[in-house]
DNA sequence: GTCTATAGCCAGATAGAC
DNA sequence: GTCTATCTGGCTATAGAC
């Protein structure tokens, strides 16, 4: 029991890698069990013997890439130790990371298309991506908005959830929907739209 | 050729109607052209008399609804006559009609989420959306927000994004998604806290 | 646990009578 | 144009050898 004694979660680890990749590619009807043993080098019954059918596969892999996607995106602790930064500064900085992630992992687009996609025939898994992306992301930035000395919002809640809503919708647009040269507008004009927004409306006078 | 010589569009209408109910309930994929033979009450053959294949039925049931559901939802004429009118106005009135349609119409929701769902097995639809709905709201506001004497925004384009696209992503979150219970928040706050941002960033000082 | 082989089913699409 | 009946193929899931 020295060294690559992980009881086999090899076979297990290459089905979940293959399934994400199809599932993702086809949505959940279209893709097929024969084409994930396949990718993922293991026979169909293989798969059956790990995960009882394909309903279970696919709450698995989404339930993994829910969880392990963003376990360090938006932690709490995050913006607890910036509260006193200047709202320019921390809310640049956080919109340009969020704007960052589908640009650099294609995958992630293909994620949230898929959450919404199946969001009717499995509603527990859009509710558990609300759970863990943007709730907690929302109440980060709820306790910063309540807390910064150099604010007053009137309603910081509802001010997080225009400032990640818009974001996240400028994602859907440009990135999920194809739609950047239909709606063109530059991530900075996005950025410091918002930022004068929630400043104006908000700056203490000091 | 008095009365019903429709040239037999009658069959035509239900088979499209049935491909609605069916498509919006189950996807692309998982749709069946039996049971939306059944429920069009024809055989599958008249449906493929019809339309040559799965695909240009479903092209074809999209279509009709992106350009039917929103013909006079936001006519460019619409936001010239009020151009006077108070953004405070203006603005919550926009809002409340957007917010009411997937409260009053659930099918309005399942064709959001086909649009995204199938997004990347058919990008031209979703394309199509784009131009039909979220660019044409896009261009009326944006019209407003620049000639309205009582605003002097600074970036009245990005601006009329951020509004558009909080509302459209509080479709998403509590409708497509369940959400309501998850990321509670009532209409009433996000209408406030919009308008407050956007007056608060271009009022005139008059 | 993992494989090969296959059962059993239902899909999309078509042929041919009327 | 519309129907009934059917073809062909891929699908999920399993049985049984190793």
């Amino acid at each position: 029991m020295t060294a690559a004694s992980s009881c086999s979660s090899d076979k297990r680890d290459a089905i979940l890698e293959g399934a994400i990749a199809e599932f993702l590619k086809q949505g959940y009807a279209a893709a097929s069990m024969d084409r994930i043993a396949s990718t993922a080098g293991v026979s169909k019954a293989t798969i059956y013997s790990h995960f009882q059918s394909k309903d279970r596969l696919f709450i698995a892999i989404v339930d993994r890439l829910v969880l392990s996607k963003f376990a360090d995106l938006l932690a709490p602790e995050q913006v607890t130790q910036h509260l006193n930064d200047p709202p320019e500064q921390l809310l640049r900085h956080l919109a340009s990371t969020m704007l960052q992630v589908p640009r650099q992992d294609p995958e992630y687009v293909g994620f949230i298309r898929i959450v919404i996609a199946e969001s009717e025939r499995f509603p527990d898994l859009a509710q558990t991506f609300l759970r863990e992306l943007p709730a907690i992301a929302l109440e980060s930035l709820s306790h910063y908005f309540t807390h910064c000395p150099h604010l007053a919002l009137p309603d910081p809640e509802a001010t997080a959830r225009i400032f990640l809503g818009a974001i996240a919708h400028y994602i859907i647009t440009q990135y999920v929907l194809y739609g950047a040269d239909i709606l063109p507008l530059t991530e900075t004009r996005l950025i410091d739209t918002l930022i004068a927004m929630i400043t104006a409306s908000g700056a203490k006078p000091l």
